[in-house]
DNA sequence: GCAATAGGCGACAACGCTGTTTATTAAACC
DNA sequence: GGTTTAATAAACAGCGTTGTCGCCTATTGC
């Protein structure tokens, strides 16, 4: 009954998606800055020296990390990232989207953090797939008929998803219990698309803002952004 | 020329004073995670023990410089705290506001998000003087004819400043220099501005979204929360 | 089968931070 | 003056992390 700590099958790929599943697991528990490799190694049951073998840094861990994010956003928002291709903007479902959106912040939040800190901070955005979509279709429909005029695709999906992953840490410190944040999720939603539809301010009330707000001649002009 | 490392004069304040100056300086190099007791005892040059006798912990002097930037965003935004109170919604120039919102969150992208942090994990947000400043008069804006309906004043402050204060993050990573910088800030206070006054999706476009948004019968009704 | 490869392991040394405690000094206050 | 107390110095034990070794051995590929 000697109990040899039996040492893991050599298989590199498993070995590596343990190491990634306990950094998920203490991620979502501590944030990004209360995690260790040692940590992580631990909880993996992993030997450290592995753990380095596979991450040579923590930064590359949490790097690692936030793509897993990325790849499970994607799923959660837009769906199967195979059939999205073909999807038009017209046809997308707003208040569906938002929902999702809502809910998978509400059920991560910690990781959802991680992500858009990585995300922000990146010099190349282009290069996350979540992003990729979220900001490229945003980016679509602000060209249709369908958006209000001069939207900035890229400052506007900044602010969305900001909202989304922040108000979760704000809704974890006033829920309750479960119900309580499903409730407070839905209140972000439907205050997102009451946003998204009306403003907050009439622009009736405020003429010179829209004056300063309104770039082109015309409406639907595209608004400049190089101007020096 | 014996340097005796001479002692600092008998002043509490001040020596506080000093330990949360170096304390805001690190944390604005380092942000919130990057930054150890020893590490701002040094800088501060003060005795480590000092440092102890003024803020137990780490958490605390944390919190302590997040009260400080609480003022300093007041002062910032609204002006002198004094002479707010008897200003009128009616009369706040929503556009300058923004804009030196804006302004602040460029120049102190760590300290903001410290702050807000510290906020929106806070089971007491209210304690917070100028959370109370800017989510009330967003309320009592939200009442007024100027805006639109149903507006969701707590959420919609939550979007605001998770917007104000992540996007500098964005922007530090993109901009090659200070212009740059400024122009950056620009652009998010105009495109804050412009989904404040039209948001960002038509809604004779969405007539099931505009549905779902009508909380109640009439336009200007309450919008109810605690609806279990 | 057998050897080479490399995945996985255990141990080492070094470092920095945390808290706490002691004793000492010197300024400030009455 | 004498008391109070802020500020300093020094040392302690304890903890967790960082890197970097060299060894072991299962797996792979011949």
């Amino acid at each position: 009954m000697v109990e040899r700590a039996k040492r893991r099958p050599r298989d590199p790929e498993a070995t590596r998606e343990v190491i990634l599943e306990a950094a998920r697991t203490l991620l979502a528990k501590d944030g990004p800055e209360g995690i260790s490799l040692s940590e992580v190694a631990h909880l993996a049951g992993v030997n450290r020296g592995t753990a380095y073998q596979h991450f040579e840094t923590r930064e590359k861990l949490i790097k690692a990390t936030a793509d897993w994010v990325s790849d499970k956003l994607f799923l959660a928002v837009f769906g199967d990232p195979a059939t999205v291709g073909e999807r038009r903007v017209e046809e997308v479902d707003v208040a569906e989207l938002t929902d999702r959106l809502s809910d998978f912040a509400m059920d991560n939040p910690e990781l959802c953090r991680v992500w858009l800190m990585q995300l922000l901070a990146s010099p190349d955005p282009g290069a996350d797939p979540f992003w990729r979509e979220y900001c490229g279709s945003l980016e679509r429909f602000a060209a249709t008929e369908m958006a209000a005029p001069d939207v900035d695709a890229e400052v506007l999906a900044v602010i969305n998803l900001a909202g989304a992953f922040l108000w979760p840490v704000w809704a974890r410190a006033h829920a309750e219990g479960a119900p309580q944040r499903v409730q407070l999720a839905r209140r972000f939603a439907d205050e997102c698309l009451r946003l998204s539809l009306y403003g907050s301010m009439r622009p009736e009330a405020f003429p010179d803002v829209a004056e300063r707000v309104a770039k082109g001649p015309r409406p639907m002009s595209r608004r400049g952004r190089a101007d020096s």
